[in-house]
DNA sequence: GTTTAGCACTCATGGAGTTGGAGTGCTAAC
DNA sequence: GTTAGCACTCCAACTCCATGAGTGCTAAAC
């Protein structure tokens, strides 16, 4: 494995990248950078195709590189450029599109911005909730016998759900009750709002109990809420406009967004490239996703993707990538526990 | 113009959307009930064609129905069966899934269960929210100089916001703040809520106008949201799944959703189909739409909308639409005395 | 040992020509 | 007004063939 057959596993790479046809050893041969003859590069790959870094669709065709083989260039051989200061401010100015960087919208302005350099899907998966805690639990009258219960976290989310009362409270009930949710959810961890941890809650409180339940109840389903990853897409389109990609496939990808979570939630560093195989759990024939990791307090708390033809320019795609979620990490820390977000953008997201 | 051409124009129209091929002579001879020869259905289908209802791919293919066919069949010859019990009783149950008939479920529900039913995407535009008048604004502190407005409506909406002020509030401040908002906006219909009125109510305010001015503003956000047409979709992905519409408008037309609301929101009564033609602005080729309308107090409120081929069948998909149209302004109707955050300014309610 | 030119071979692609059949319009008879 | 019969049209599917891109292999050159 030498430094030339390196060379011209990359140059396969990237004419197929570039072309979509299957590279011949011509071509090859008059890249510039390569300077041996089409006789000598055929040799080569046909020892790439050996060691299972190309194939061939059919005897008379160029060669097409094989999963091994992007791997290899992205892992080994391809060395994404840096970008340049004049694209980090256009970057930073998609970012900061209609309104400050700020929690939900800007994982919604990153989502949308990779997605538009990529022309691929982008996913953003933030699971910073869960590691907030409850800063402010009220309960408010709506009407009668209903009332309001309204969770914000540290995180800044904020989650409201109006419960029916079998009685209306007097003042001082909801007071009481008020005080003591506030003693004992305000300053807890979002994620060990376990109902468990509401039923035991709801024991303590004894006679109380009965009247308040559907309060309680109330509580526990924003919390299961709140600990939910959420997903965020973008540029779905962008796959239905891709040659490679089968349109089905596509739609059933489309179908069960809710099992990406299982692939972005791994734990890891760095960027990692996964193939869209028939074995694997993400299920896209031909098409690749990169993802890479934002951080929080040295804690990975989401993460961002990449989903796209496996046919894809990995130099320029990474960058972006590395980039956004960098930036993402920056942000969110520097922001703190200041300024809670917008507490409704969670519905609007599901369209 | 008689009977038996009607009768020809129907079966052509069926027998298309059942088999998706041209439909010939000889096939609609055979046809039970039509009792004549091909050469006759010939010379009809010829005159069919000269008026318009018909036309054919090419010379020697069978016929096929134009928009016109469509139309004159679906208004003046299709009979649509009645659903028996056995059915509504089913659809009864899909309304119900998961939960009590109430607010966003039920139109979630409905929006599932006729895309279920039909293999079509559903739409429902519910704008009862413009209906309804604000019952109660509260500010809660949340926060060092953030506070969260939180707005509901008669309808049962509720959303909240976050804000951040230059300075904290004193206590005093805020309930006077609180008050004042409470006299002016509750009872407020939602429709009148325009940024001038609040611009007014800012100025009314005084003094201390520039100091709350981010929470108007977040009011002014909240309001604005709530006038929004919620639009509830399903079964996009039934699209891709058909023949008949071309992959990339449909991924055009799921782009670019919102548009329908022009078409959604237009009054009328009964049910009406559009078509997507190039020169109108439901644009998805060898498509069509099926709208119906669902009321409260006499008043449109919303709009059910069924989307799919153009081959479709038409006498089995209105009747679930009339039916869920109906279900739906019957639920909201009898739910409006219940209704969680109808509260308060209580008029009639019962028991 | 490595590189290269040359050559025979393979195979997808696309155009030309052919056929079959479905469906039509027209006409003449009923 | 309806029908049978017939000539005609034209799409769809098929075969046949030429083309050319690309290969592997071999033998000579470096």
């Amino acid at each position: 494995m030498n430094e030339r057959k390196l060379k011209i596993l990359a140059a396969v790479v990237e004419e197929y990248v570039r072309t979509g046809e299957p590279v011949g050893s011509k071509v090859i041969a008059n890249l510039p950078g390569i300077g041996v003859s089409a006789a000598t590069v055929r040799n080569d790959m046909a020892m790439l195709e050996q060691l299972g870094f190309l194939e061939q669709p059919h005897t008379s065709a160029g060669r097409v590189p094989t999963i091994s083989g992007y791997r290899l260039y992205i892992e080994k051989i391809m060395t994404p450029p840096a970008l340049p200061d004049s694209e980090r401010e256009r970057l930073d100015n998609m970012l900061a599109e209609q309104g400050p960087m700020t929690g939900e919208l800007l994982i919604q302005n990153a989502t949308t911005a990779l997605a538009e350099l990529t022309q691929c899907a982008a996913v953003v998966s933030d699971f910073s909730p869960k590691f907030s805690v409850i800063s402010k639990v009220e309960v408010i009258p709506a009407g009668k016998r209903v009332y309001v219960v309204l969770l914000i976290t540290s995180g800044g989310a904020i989650k409201n759900k109006a419960c029916r009362l079998e009685f209306d409270l007097t003042n001082e009930q909801l007071d009481r009750f008020s005080d003591y949710l506030a003693e004992h959810l305000e300053g807890v961890s979002v994620a060990e709002l376990s109902d468990e941890r509401m039923a035991e809650l709801a024991a303590a409180m004894g006679a109380y109990m009965m009247t308040m339940a559907p309060l309680v109840q109330g509580i526990c389903e924003l919390s299961r809420d709140l600990q939910q990853h959420a997903l965020t897409f973008s540029g779905e389109k962008n796959l239905f406009s891709c040659e490679d990609l089968d349109k089905m496939e596509v739609v059933r990808f489309i179908e069960h967004k809710e099992e990406l979570v299982r692939l972005l939630d791994d734990s890891f560093s760095g960027i990692r490239v996964m193939f869209g195989e028939d074995g694997g759990s993400f299920v896209i024939g031909n098409s690749s996703m990169i993802v890479s990791k934002f951080r929080k307090d040295g804690k990975n708390v989401g993460s961002l993707g990449v989903i796209g033809p496996m046919r894809l320019d990995y130099a320029k795609v990474i960058p972006y990538l590395e980039y956004f979620s960098q930036k993402i990490t920056d942000l969110i820390s520097e922001e703190g526990e200041e300024l809670p977000a917008d507490g409704q953008s969670e519905e609007n997201r599901k369209g």
